[in-house]
DNA sequence: ATGCCTTACGTTATACGTAATTATT
DNA sequence: AATAATTACGTATAACGTAAGGCAT
């Protein structure tokens, strides 16, 4: 039986077009490469290349067999992927969040529920997070909307609310609530890797300097600074302590938030445990 | 990257429980298969087994990887095996025929219209015919029926009536003409390899005795025998010249067959001058 | 003259077999 | 004791690189 490395090595010379142009793309001689294809002929009983003396090409059964290699590589590829995929998921679980709030309340609790296994997280968009859920590739993913498809399911997680964090002097502390629009054209600090809030606050406050930080040099300059910034009930929870700052909830609908835990539905026993913690 | 050789040796493990057993299987000893498949879990980074001192079991994972190797090795033998169909395909003609009449024809026709390329023949059930022109086996197919399936065309051929061959002497022999019934429960001599027409004279006459007989023998008997035969207007007309015999038409309308050309569609332009020597 | 493919020849890497070792039934 | 897996060690095969040769542009 031919091997996968012939299959890919003629991958490499249709893609090419010449065998010394895929040898060098696979660091192999040409010589050596030339014999591989012979030997590829000979276990197929086939000659898949018309030969003049100085020249190469696939013929029609080679074009054929390159359709063919194509999808077989491209197998063999997807095998490695997910039974990596599916190894790490017995050893690890992997969170995926659009936003960071939950991955500070979820990846805690799971490592004190699942001692054996490795707790680790990703914020990523929605989209990434739903493609990687059906890969495989994250146990749990967190997403601001709910999901109804065949293979997944869905419960609903918390919600988190927006609040302006103001200081004192600000001339809005005095108010029970804001809008998004009544702070837009002053400069504010800004976490970053804020996954799905990002959007929201740069579309309804398009006029707004973000000063965007880090975690530390974000709490830092919070602590520090007159600047208004960004806090939510979660974070007010999970994050920081009462602070010299007025937390105002902001009254847009876009600042709330309402996210769930979606996961493949064969992971629902794994996972039970989880979903009564949260609770 | 792995190779084929170790999915068919995993395959193999899969199958036979033990290394020691999947070893013979694959001429191989026992060391050699334990180490190839030590280098598979390493290039997949995962393990694929779970060992005691001496034994070994597929872990989950692993029983992940013999299914994506079942496929990709089933497809490594289906390109292997399409690929030659193809290559054949394109060096000879292979006519298969549910019955012998059309292959005394048709074949000495596409020697002298396709001098380039080798024109085999076999006699086939119907059905093996069509699932073998599907594949790309058979170029052309002769079937005792119309087709209509996308990716196939068809075509009339002929009729073929089918008569007795009587010796003059024979009580029936001034007819003109026979039911099979009337001769049903005398011997006869049948030739062999008859196809279709096989399942028809020993439905439709149950009690007779058919004496088999190969190509040659059959005609040295027919000759120097007084037993009846068989012999249709193709016989008459590509194999035996006019004898001491009277050929009598079997009036059952079972006794006529129409014959159809059946081929891949994409064949038309490459078998047009065939059809036009047919007409 | 340069680029490209093939063949010849010697080398290396890798998979293999034998045999020893350990553990289980 | 028999069966089964792993490890160690030497070997053989198969793929490789270098180099030489031929042909075409």
């Amino acid at each position: 039986m031919f091997e996968l490395y012939q299959l890919e090595q003629l991958l490499a010379v249709s893609e090419c077009g010449t065998l010394s142009q895929a040898a060098e793309q696979l660091h192999l001689s040409q010589s050596a490469l030339s014999r591989s294809m012979q030997r590829l002929e000979a276990e197929l009983q086939v000659t898949l290349f018309t030969r003049q003396k100085n020249r190469i090409e696939l013929n029609e059964c080679g074009r054929m067999a390159v359709e063919h290699a194509r999808r077989i590589v491209e197998q063999a590829r997807d095998m490695a992927f997910r039974v990596q995929a599916f190894d790490r998921s017995q050893r690890t679980i992997l969170v995926g969040s659009c936003a960071p709030a939950p991955l500070w309340e979820i990846p805690p609790l799971l490592s004190g529920l699942y001692p054996d296994r490795i707790i680790s997280s990703e914020l990523r968009e929605p989209e990434a997070l739903l493609s990687g859920l059906r890969e495989g590739v994250y146990q749990l993913a967190v997403l601001p909307f709910a999901v109804e498809e065949a293979g997944l399911a869905c419960t609903l997680y918390k919600e988190e609310h927006l609040f302006f964090s103001l200081p004192p002097a600000h001339p809005l502390s005095g108010r029970k609530g804001l809008y998004l629009n009544d702070l837009n054209g002053e400069t504010m600090l800004l976490l970053n890797r804020l996954g799905i809030w990002e959007t929201i606050v740069h579309q309804r406050m398009p006029d707004t300097r973000f000063l965007v930080q880090e975690d530390f040099a974000f709490e830092t300059l919070v602590r520090s600074s007159a600047l208004p910034s960004f806090t939510s009930d979660m974070g007010l929870k999970y994050r920081e302590g009462p602070r010299n700052r007025i937390n105002i909830p902001v009254l847009d609908p876009e600042a709330n938030i309402t996210y769930y835990c979606v996961y493949r539905s064969e992971a629902h026993k794994e996972l039970s445990s989880l979903f009564q913690a949260l609770c």
